[in-house]
Order: C-alpha cells, then structure tokens, then sequence
DNA sequence: GTTGACCTTAGACCTAACTCTAAGGTTTAT
DNA sequence: ATAAACCTTAGAGTTAGGTCTAAGGTCAAC
C-alpha cells in the first residue's frame, strides 16, 4: 500500500495530478486511512501507468475514460472499439499536422521573402505580405 | 465612417471579437459616436485586416502586437526584427509539428498492430501496449 | 512535546483566444 | 410611440490539463 507522494515518485505524476485524476474518474485509491489519507495497490499503479503511457501517446483524459472502462472488462469489449477510439485520435492529430504544415509553409514562404537585415522595415516584403491579406500567395521578394 | 457591425461584415471578424481586440490593445476605433459607437475609419480597416491575416498565418495575438507597433513606425524598426518574430513562430510551429508527428507515429503502430475486428478485447495488443509503457516501442501483432 | 514532512479538502488560478450574458442606452422604421 | 435592431459595459464562462493556495489535520523523529 503505497501513499500518495509513493504513487507519485513511482509514475512521475505529481500528488497534485493525481488528486486531478481521481476527481476526473481515472484512478481512484483503492483504500484510505482512517484519516483519510489515500492507500494505492499494486493494480493501482497499473493503473496510474496506464494513463500515463495514453497520456504520452497522445490520448486525452477523456479518450483514457472509454479505454480504461475497457481495460476493467475486456470481455465486454472489442478490439473494434479500442481502434475507434485510436483512429479517431489519429485523424485529430493528423488534422492538427496539417493546420500546422499550413502554417509552417505560410511562415517559411514569408521568411523566405525577406532580407532580415538591419535596415528599416519601410520595405520590409513581409509586412507587405502581410498586409495584402490572403489573395497573393506567395510574397515577392525584397529587392535591395 | 463604419459601425463595428459593418466592420464586422468587412472583416469577418464578430463585434465580441474586435472589442476583445480593441481590449487587448490591437484595433481601436479611431472615432467615437456622442452615445458612445464605435467609429471605424479606412486606416482602421486595414488595420483590422492586417491583424486577421497575421493571426490566420499563425502569429499569437502577443505577436500581432509587436507586429503592429512595427507596422506603424517602420522607420524605427528592421527587416531583422521582423524576421526574429517570424522566425520564433516558425520554430513553435516546427516545434509543435514534431511532437504531433510522434504521436501519429505511436498512434499508427498501435492501429496497425490491433485487428480492429468484434472479438472481445481480451487479446487486444493495444490495451497490451498501453499496458507495458514505454520501453517497448514496437506493440507485437495480435496472433488470431 | 514540538518541529517538520506529509496528508486532506474546496476552490482559485493559469494559458489563449475567444464567446456569451446581463442590463441597459440608441437609432430607425413604421 | 413602440418595436426591432443596433450599440455600450463589465464581467462570467468555455476548453484542457493541470497548478497552486489556504487552512487545517496527521505522523514520525528527536
Ligand atoms: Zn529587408
Ligand atoms: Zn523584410
Ligand atoms: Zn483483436
Ligand atoms: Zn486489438
């Protein structure tokens, strides 16, 4: 039976964490003191493991919630669901890739298009392109 | 002279989010009504498109403020500072983007590992994955 | 028998960029 | 003159995942 600072110095989930966990549903102590202080078993920090690696692979805590009800009944579960969950995870995060490849190439373009000198921005192809707004693309360059 | 419904309409940005803005010292309205409107002027209105296309490019709402004190004094300011600005950004968004690219990485073995078929998920090597953690990056396939 | 480390709770605070509400004043058209 | 459609403000709420504080109770050591 581990206390909470125990669990804590075991997953590297911090005591506060935890507490945020257990008020969210995702890992309650199995026991408490008589003061009240939380007790954890081993499958507790299972667990708490558990969530830390979804966590680490990019699941939400909510996402966690649906796979930890599978986790305590994996007879009543299938492998379709955990692929449910996990694909729709992929395609949010491919969404995310792809709003973040835009903008990557909007700021490489822009960067791409100015001199980055110490000269004064009056010319600046930048603020230009910036203030064109999106119908121009692709920002000319700066001509010395 | 435009109301901030008709600057609104213009921009495409809603009245909350143009006095959010004017809040946060972005946009302010050049001119005020006796009752207290605002008052839009043209300069206002590039004003406002400068800050929408810059904020749909990628760069925060603190960004758009050190670009906008730029924009209206270039004369003090340099390509360079500019460049400093975009490329921080840049580096956020690759920062951001590599870390996601993981996540799909992690995602997609998992996906590919799992059969993703209405057996129960007694077997289901992505529950066995979440479970071992981290150290083994490479989930086994489920053997039918 | 008291210091210090630990534990408890409810609840406030944080970031970022909105988004909305309440409660009221203004303008315009009929 | 009254209803609809606009405008104002301050301030609360949203999302996600924590992070921290206050005010206090508990436990082990010296
Ligand atoms: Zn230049
Ligand atoms: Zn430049
Ligand atoms: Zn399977
Ligand atoms: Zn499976």
């Amino acid at each position: 039976m581990l206390k909470i600072s125990e669990l804590s110095a075991r997953t590297g989930l911090s005591a506060h964490t935890l507490r945020f966990y257990e008020k969210h549903g995702l890992i309650t102590a199995s026991d408490r003191s008589e003061a009240g202080y939380r007790f954890y078993t081993d499958a507790d920090v299972r667990r708490a493991e558990f969530v830390k690696t979804a966590r680490n692979s990019g699941f939400s805590l909510e996402d966690i919630g649906q796979l930890l009800s599978i986790r305590v009944d994996k007879l009543s579960h299938s492998c379709q669901e955990v692929t449910d969950i996990t694909r729709l995870k992929l395609d949010e995060v491919n969404g995310k890739i792809a709003e973040l490849q835009s903008m990557q190439q909007t700021l490489m373009i822009l960067l791409d298009s100015c001199c980055g000198g110490p000269e004064n921005a009056t010319h600046c192809s930048i603020m230009e392109a910036l203030e064109e707004g999106e119908s121009r693309k692709n920002a000319g360059r700066e001509t010395s």
